[in-house]
DNA sequence: CTCGGTGCAAAGAGTTTGCAATCCG
DNA sequence: CGGATTGCAAACTCTTTGCACCGAG
């Protein structure tokens, strides 16, 4: 389990320096997978892209690092139905965001169109539900599960 | 892997008769508890509560009884994040309701305050992406989270 | 009487852990 | 150099499957 050793927040790459974390191969490699696939990739299969820079790395490396990375709150962790873990990048080119999950085929659609309408609501709801139940809301998720195009039929 | 062989819709024990699904001492046990106790409990805490009205019981049935009834829409089932399946009864005393999830202890707290909102916002939404995405949409997944007030310490 | 349903044991699948070797700063 | 990081193999946990027996209708 990783534990936050650090309270700064700095640049991607800065997150580490001066945290106790280093920047190794493998965890700029599971960066990099994420950052240029722009999917939902489940642990198995960063360990396959990141096998083609790095054909070294383990797969419980790609355990650890995400591990690391989602508790550092640099990547997002996803579980979409399908028994696996499934992660995204945080600080993608892709806005806020909420996803849209076929129960069939399990795509994954982001969506983020009437999102400021959502954001709105839940702003407030999160203010008024941490008040009333003493929480302290760290985020949300948001998903509509159905059947996509292909599949309704 | 459960099918759904029955268009019908009728009452809890109805949805069985007539859809060539039997209504069995096991089943019953499942609701019984699921009903009994309005928590989200897991497959090994609904064995455990199960075997008390059913000891001869085994936890493979739980987890076949689970799968059909929430294809049966019967009962809903969650991921919480404490990687297991979580289940509650569909038609319960609550209402619709969503929820907040300590991702330190994992206590889970129901709310409905200001659903009415939401469910308004989230019909909407729904029916906007639903024509723009092509989806079917059957539901959706609302979970805010954070720390309790224990845990936020 | 007939399938659907059940329990048990074993298999699967994803994830985690122990440990010695390796690498970053 | 020294503690953080890694790979491998083994362990774990939750869930699913195969199969012979049982039971609801």
């Amino acid at each position: 389990m990783a534990e936050n050793r650090c309270k700064r927040q700095g640049a991607l790459h800065g997150k580490f320096k001066g945290c106790g974390y280093r920047m190794t191969m493998a965890r700029q490699a599971v960066l990099d997978v994420l950052s240029d696939s722009q999917e939902h990739l489940s642990a198995e299969e960063i360990f396959t892209l990141a096998k083609k820079k790095n054909p070294d790395i383990g797969l419980t490396t790609i355990y650890r690092t995400t591990e690391l990375l989602s508790a550092q709150g640099l990547i997002h962790r996803f579980d979409f139905g399908d028994k696996r873990a499934r992660f995204e990048l945080a600080d993608s080119s892709k806005g806020h965001h909420h996803h849209l999950v076929c129960t069939s085929c399990n795509k994954i659609i982001d969506y983020d169109d009437f999102i400021d309408e959502e954001v709105k609501l839940l702003k407030e709801t999160e203010a008024k539900l941490g008040k009333k139940y003493a929480f302290k809301i760290e985020g949300h998720l948001i998903q509509f599960r159905g059947k996509c195009k292909e599949c309704k039929g």
